[in-house]
DNA sequence: AGGCGTTATATTTTCAAAAAAATAACGTAG
DNA sequence: CTACGTTATTTTTTTGAAAATATAACGCCT
């Protein structure tokens, strides 16, 4: 019986704990690392397309999600603006806000759970 | 300014926090829910075939797992006999049947953390 | 020698998700 | 009323992963 996993593998191999977390709504997958990102992208140039592109996502996946996140929330997220002077645009609204800070900590936590289990790994 | 990230989603949603967790070596994942399964068949069948019948996946992608398990490893995990008295088999060694263990109070330790996280969602 | 059930591996086929492209609508400004 | 840049949506194309298929080797047993 090893006293730790460590022993298990080869040699002079690193040996990590990882994982990924996500809010579900009705239990699909609705708030992760990608719609935070879009959503900090979009308040920062004001616009679906330019988030996208700077995201290397199509513009019809980034709407997509948008599209996702609105439908379960009781007030938009992402308010757009379609025509107008720049050719229309889009904003995130407070609750988005409130939403990327949430997850920025949920975050935070679980990143120092898996240092904490990392680290149990043994050397 | 809400307390909670439940009102900003439609009512009667559920919500959850969820997440999905693995042991990586040398950054690669190596060690996650499918792998321990696999391991757990072929020690409860005797073979990797049946195994992964049970697990409805092909039987390649079975042995792919397992050859990469036992790459990484500094001694094989699943050991191998080709022909013989019932065509062959396979068999865990001691160390697989470590790191199923391990794996598993891992996974409780994750589960009570998204159940706290799912609990401070707010009702 | 031939059959059996398994491991081991290469090749082909299928299929679904992603990407790309095309089209339309919108509203302001010139 | 035309041009522009955006949102919104449909359709087509591409691509890559999964599945299926095929083949071979292995070693015991009859």
């Amino acid at each position: 019986m090893t006293k730790s996993i460590r022993g298990i593998l080869k040699k002079n191999k690193s040996l990590a704990v990882n994982g990924s977390i996500w809010i579900e709504c009705n239990g699909e997958r609705f708030f992760g690392p990608g719609p935070v990102e879009l959503l900090e992208r979009i308040n920062e140039t004001g616009s679906i397309n330019q988030a996208a592109k700077q995201m290397k996502m199509s513009y019809k996946k980034a709407w997509e999600i948008i599209n996702m996140l609105n439908a379960q929330s009781s007030s938009p997220l992402v308010v757009t603006q379609t025509g107008g002077a720049s050719g229309g645009g889009s904003v995130i609204s407070a609750e988005a806000k409130e939403l990327i800070a949430w997850h920025r900590s949920l975050r935070n936590r679980f990143k120092t759970f898996l240092e904490k289990e990392t680290s149990k790994l043994g050397l």
